[in-house]
DNA sequence: GACAATGTACTAGTAGACTAGTACATTAGA
DNA sequence: TCTAATGTACTAGTCTACTAGTACATTGTC
């Protein structure tokens, strides 16, 4: 049972129930949670990682709610089966709007949109090499 | 005298103090605002919006810190005359800072990295040829 | 039906962000 | 030197996000 080793970072100013879907979500798009696997139980991660069952169970509900995992009461929370790709229209939509966020942010900054551009590709391929 | 018509959005959630960072910066990059220039003073501002004037204040002083703007006791805050760029390495980890905040995003929102720096590509070279 | 395991709901405490009220310090000019 | 105008500092109130404590509801198994 090679569980996925949830960890918590109580310095980084990012809330616990973030960090775990944060840690879920990378797990998934890498393939280390597969479809249908169980999650730990909210009682169970709750324990492991030293925090109360209700900041999991925050966690367990916005991604069901995105559509990242299926829980059932009783039974467990589960990596969702195929994740009912958004409408590629609003899927793009979505997509596009983020960058340009992203633009406008590096703009206030003081860097150009190459500058921008440049940064993000060497930070994805030294991402790929690993 | 045409002054910057600075506004407030009580109903958008953002806060005040960054409104009006916002507003200076959209200001000072279209060219509304040149370098020299004097900003309202916060009585004046925090009148005309009807908030009290620390929250000018804390605008103001954000915007000193960045180096947007230059402000003098006793008398007022001045457009930074040339926002002297940041040193390499400092401006260098803020571009990185950047970078890693929007693929943390596009991660959560259930988008790739590969799917990121394609959508930037596109919206930058668009955006070149116009 | 009983029981154990699971997620859910409700309530409350805490910390931080935001804004305001008020007094203080600095500057420029008469 | 005096005064008006400017930014600054300190304090406090309010609101929200976050987390925790505790009790409840649902499911599966015996």
């Amino acid at each position: 049972m090679d569980a996925v080793p949830f960890r918590l970072d109580s310095g980084s100013g990012v809330p616990f129930y973030r960090q775990v879907i944060d840690q879920v979500l990378l797990a998934v798009a890498d393939g280390r949670l597969r479809p249908g696997v169980q999650l730990p139980t909210v009682r169970q991660l709750a324990v492991d990682l030293s925090v109360n069952l209700n900041t999991i169970a925050r966690a367990y509900r916005e991604m069901e709610i995105r559509g990242i995992v299926e829980t059932q009461q009783g039974t467990g929370t589960f990596v969702a089966h195929r994740k009912a790709e958004k409408k590629t229209a609003e899927r793009r939509k979505a997509l596009e709007r983020l960058v340009d966020q992203f633009l406008t942010t590096a703009t206030a900054q003081g860097f150009t949109h190459e500058e921008f551009a440049e940064a993000l590709l060497e930070r994805t391929e030294e991402a790929g090499r690993r």
